[in-house]
DNA sequence: CGATCAGCTTGACACTGTGTAAACTTGACG
DNA sequence: CGTCAAGTTTACACAGTGTCAAGCTGATCG
């Protein structure tokens, strides 16, 4: 899934993959959703994005940590992107996937929170949003279909992508 | 499609709404794929972007031009989301699709670059943006896949997303 | 009036991919 | 030696797309 992004992975190519017969990968996972969520939740394991995360403790100050934020979350996006691609694209008509997908997304969206919280008590969110409306812009800037079109759509690398996440979010949300 | 917003619109399904067999869908169309596009360019006709993209030519400044365009085009994608989802949906798996968009969203682009230039024009163009740039900002800003998540999964209104969308631009983009 | 033709109908079928089911093999372990 | 886990192969049901062939029907034209 890593290699091909997510494309067309079958139940077929990867009982091949792991070198076992199709009917055997249903012996290990009730069904593809299901596979596909569980290797979700395995890679967010092995990443550690919560580890990650911790650095987010040893920002200076609100603004600090909007950026450290962004560049954790920013830098962790393509390591899971082949994974998280086919969940997202079947939530639309598998429930399982939609559930396991606002899983995470909530988990970011606790995240964005955060740091508007701490935004807001430095004094430096900007005017015009409340602490529920920019956190939605946080969490929608930060999302993986947003990072898909300026890496893929748009063609940015990576380092761009970071620095220009920051200045927007700098720009709208912090005076 | 409109009522379902773009969810499995069947071959069945489209034939038996207008009343016909399912063969006889082929009989118009070469297949999914290209009804789709078909649609797609006829609702464009119908809806009239084309018109409506005049109104920018009577703002009175690159500032204006800017909250004309977001107002424009943010109220046209409600219009035109149930058609263009399931276009969207293929266009990894669909080469023709995936042409189709890049022609819808070439569109857009042009007149992105047109406000961008403008701004520029105008020595309104904040600081750390190209033209290039800014305006690859501007065009995934209101993209259909940023309105989708700010009105669908955010559950903003529709005026709340072309108000905020006015406001994050603003910061970002304009001295 | 009868032939022709467009526009449809019905019915059958190939293909892909998911998921189920059943019967058989093989190697480890007590 | 029996048992069990972890496979194997083969077969099939189901949905959805797309193809093909044969037949029906009503309008138009010579």
């Amino acid at each position: 899934m890593e290699q091909s992004q997510g494309y067309g992975v079958r139940m077929g190519d990867i009982a091949k993959a792991a070198g076992i017969s199709r009917q055997a990968v249903y012996l290990h996972f009730e069904n593809r959703t299901d596979l596909l969520i569980a290797t979700l939740k395995y890679v967010d394991e092995i990443k550690g994005l919560d580890e990650r995360l911790s650095v987010l403790g040893k920002a200076k100050d609100s603004v600090d940590l909007l950026e450290k934020l962004i560049e954790v979350w920013g830098n962790y996006i393509p390591e899971i992107y082949g994974i998280a691609k086919p969940v997202m694209a079947t939530r639309d008509t598998d429930e399982a996937h939609a559930a396991a997908w606002a899983g995470c997304i909530d988990c970011l969206r606790g995240a964005c929170r955060d740091v508007i919280k701490a935004l807001k008590a430095d004094k430096k969110l900007a005017s015009g949003w409340s602490v529920d409306s920019a956190t939605e812009v946080l969490l929608v800037q930060l999302s993986i279909q947003t990072w898909e079109q300026f890496t893929q759509e748009e063609s940015w690398p990576q380092s761009q992508y970071i620095k220009r996440t920051k200045l927007l979010l700098q720009r709208t949300l912090v005076t």
